[in-house]
DNA sequence: GCAAAGTAGATGCAATGGCATATATATGCA
DNA sequence: TGCATATATATGCCATTGCATCTACTTTGC
């Protein structure tokens, strides 16, 4: 049953989402590029190869972890390259792969802008939400968002 | 006071937040031009123009209402006006002004884009949500995200 | 009434993203 | 083995966005 007509109140939502993201996202970059850092989806790539530890991570896993199409993680791996805050070598167990991996420039960038996007995120999302149940409350139903198989009884 | 460091519930808001409207406006994007639409930006700009009814909308008005700066939103009025869709005149009570309004291809566009939108929001939001509640809920919490002075206190 | 400052919108340029396609390697199967 | 197909990544081209600046008109202060 293709139930095709959402309720007010998930139009709603759909719009709020948007608009939501939309204008913390901007608030948030805007208070790390005054900082003079880089934009967020290079701190992104980097906590992700920072947690794949020593390993390095393939095109694919970054691809996957961060919903980027294939082509744009590509040239966002060359520009992080560009300004050595990663290194690329060849998988070896897989001659078309490139491991990609967090230098210690790359290290220090993250501890360098955690602060700042820290406070950001405190200032645009934590101080809009009074409670701490409401930012779990939030979290949950963007979890329900993300999920592939959320619900879709009803 | 600061509050600098937000709480473990309030940076995964913030994570799931960005990556729940990355995934789920993608998909309906993908929706509307798997049907040969334009994207969602160009709805959005004819909604608020058709809700202003005859009298059209500044371009600070269409910049207020969907977050766009400035330079945009002249150029995508300049694509709408290339496609037939808007219609610019000056303001007379502002040299300086531009009044855009809708023409009736836009409105057309609109009627036709709707169902297909419609079906987009049911299939990516409305489904992943359980329960009307759940999407009350949402709709509220990310309200208070947009809200320019929301909580704070805590 | 006019110069100085302000405001609305446009535009040149560089950076980024999307789409299609190219290249290199890997795998499957006759 | 060897060719057809699949997979991983790169790249050319065009559309869109961001930033800075430009132009045209308006308002303010004297």
């Amino acid at each position: 049953m293709p139930e095709s007509t959402p309720s007010e109140a998930v139009i709603q939502a759909w719009a709020r989402l948007v608009k939501a993201q939309h204008k913390v996202l901007r608030a948030v970059e805007a208070d790390l590029n005054k900082a003079g850092f880089p934009p967020l989806a290079w701190y992104d790539v980097l906590l992700a190869l920072r947690r794949a530890q020593g390993k390095g991570l393939r095109h694919l896993e970054i691809e996957a972890q961060l919903l980027l199409a294939q082509h744009n993680v590509s040239r966002l791996v060359d520009r992080l390259e560009k300004n050595g805050l990663v290194e690329r070598r060849r998988a070896m167990e897989d001659g078309r792969g490139q491991l990609v991996s967090i230098t210690s420039n790359g290290r220090d960038l993250l501890r360098r802008m955690w602060p700042t996007y820290r406070a950001a995120i405190a200032r645009h999302v934590g101080r809009k939400l009074g409670a701490e149940t409401q930012a779990k409350a939030l979290a949950a139903l963007l979890g329900q968002l993300i999920d592939e198989n959320a619900a879709s009884s009803s």
